[in-house]
DNA sequence: TTGTAGGCGTTATCAC
DNA sequence: GTGATAACGCCTACAA
């Protein structure tokens, strides 16, 4: 054994206390210690550099002080973003966040959430990889660990709480500028909405809605390949008065697609397209003159969903699922100007 | 207390064997059990759902399976990508990574710092947010937990292994290409080079040049104003003889700094100005037709970093600390064409 | 105000 | 092969 290991008694012996009462001291005033113990105390500790251990700690409290974010994909700059807004948050109420990355992969992701699970972490936050509960999501369910949902729902399960996008909401603030610009020819550009809520219900809000467009088309992306949206884009513009189509995209991904396509058509913003984004990029406002956006509340996001697990991990009993849609906010920029 | 527990011993009851039993077949082939005696206990824990401890087995093995990585910023997009790549490492390695957030504050470092190894970390991931040695950081150090420092070196401290991107090679490959292009004129800009060590290789790798540049202008931004840049380009552009001068950024803030200040003043690129950055933002493609740029190989660096810490807390005892430089490669894009 | 002792869930060292 | 049993480091009644 490495022996490196100072423990309580150490400090205890050599304060000349008993190890109750350095434990007292750590956990702040219990049963009050006389200042001057306490005074002996902290010496100790400085000099032996001691650190509690965690484990031994958690062992006997039950609590590890550990909270876990489950996200579907680091590489989109959405998520690192919530994730800051989580961290500060997770960190600020003294507990320590660890992460999982299931690249959108719902294998990945049973494997990781059990992991976590091992590891006894006290909260979890989960950005769904898709809608189906696989049996490793069910495994969280019936253990007694929260869990918040991030971003994206879990069809059938509505007994958790959920911090995410008012999709409709963004998408109609979207629609409305497009329109207020004078669009009245919409083209829809999603990725393939599969399993994943928030495409789902972004598509499902284009569907909805009750302006009156002169034309409303989706285009659902297949492949990173620009060339079947350039098809469509030729087509969105035949037989027009003058009035160029708007372009909506229904997050960054797609927004990338949409701007290839249209350089690579040779086409120009915002004269022979409108454009716009669901999701506001950090490249948004230098692309193309600047595109406009409804921008997410990224970080305020990330924060609301770490303090609604902190509160639940406080609060173990209260039921009552809590879903937060936080709003979009318009970013008009030069992809929508009509001059 | 909720007794929620389901121990070793419930399982070890039930399946009609000793606690020691169990352990045995949790951690493999020790000595040998009957094949009959696994199957049982095989299927009790499978009927009970029973969960090792992780505090419990820690407590007695001294070892977390936890590892954490301290970023600077996570804001920035270069830091998610090398996290993704760490992240895979160290759970394909059955670990768990944890993350702080520093916000290049060496205060909050600290502070993380401090909690991850009360949490006992087997082992750290740091990206520094400065050179200086912080207490925080000494006590790491005095600690046995390996540390590997991440694109950011520490100053005076020679004996950790550190993995980045090669600085001066990734300058020079910029220089050549700006060179090669027909470029003679330089203006460097770089973020307050403070003490960031990344930032001041950059530099200085610049000021060290040996190609026979006309003139060589160093900019060091001071806010996120591009007023102060704009100025300097006007000056650049004085006195030329129509070959223009070209802009290089120490990283991609630095050259959102310079794509404002560009755009702001109207002029265009590549006409009026050469563009060309370190580190290959996301964005960087679709920005003024393309910006040509040094890209640091961001997943590859994560996975090696968190491979050598890995290898370190395997092998505590060798010595003898690894710098790897990895190399950038060259993006060359619309930004620095000439025609 | 302070000390003693038992236990948290596992692993590991012994015997059997 | 398998089963007692003593740690691991800390917390927490219960005593003193």
């Amino acid at each position: 054994m490495k022996s490196k290991g100072i423990t309580i008694a150490d400090v205890a012996l050599k304060a000349e206390v008993s190890p109750a009462s350095v434990s007292r001291y750590l956990n702040g005033v219990e049963g009050n210690l006389a200042p001057q113990t306490a005074e002996r105390i902290a010496r100790v500790i400085e000099e032996l550099d001691y650190r509690p251990n965690a484990w031994a700690r958690s062992l006997k409290t039950r609590k590890s002080g550990l909270v876990a974010a489950v996200v579907a994909d680091l590489t989109n700059a959405y998520v690192p973003a919530v994730l800051d807004g989580m961290e500060t948050q997770i960190n600020q109420a003294g507990y320590s966040l660890m992460i999982g990355n299931t690249q959108n992969d719902s294998h990945l992701e049973s494997l990781l959430i059990e992991r976590l699970l091992n590891q006894r972490v006290e909260g979890i936050l989960i950005q769904p990889s898709s809608m189906r509960v696989t049996p490793a999501l069910t495994a969280v369910l019936n253990r007694q660990v929260p869990v918040v949902l991030v971003d994206r729902l879990l069809s059938g399960v509505s007994e958790l709480d959920r911090v995410g996008l008012d999709n409709y909401g963004a998408v109609d603030t979207a629609l409305d500028h497009l329109f207020a610009q004078g669009y009245r020819d919409l083209l829809y550009v999603t990725e393939a909405v599969e399993d994943v809520s928030s495409r789902w219900e972004r598509k499902k809000a284009v569907e909805q809605s009750t302006l009156p467009w002169r034309d409303v088309r989706i285009f659902i992306r297949e492949s990173a390949d620009p060339a079947g949206l350039i098809g469509t884009l030729h087509r969105a513009r035949e037989n027009r008065d003058g009035i160029p189509a708007a372009v909506l995209c229904g997050n960054s991904v797609a927004a990338l697609l949409a701007v290839q396509a249209i350089t690579q058509a040779g086409y120009r913003v915002p004269g022979d397209f409108g454009l716009m984004t669901i999701d506001d990029p950090p490249w948004a406002p230098f692309v193309l003159g600047g595109i406009s956006a409804v921008e997410q509340p990224t970080i305020e996001l990330g924060r609301q969903a770490a303090q609604r697990l902190l509160q639940r991990i406080a609060n173990p009993e209260s039921h009552a699922p809590v879903h937060s849609r936080l709003p979009g906010v318009l970013k008009a920029r030069h992809s929508t100007q009509r001059s």
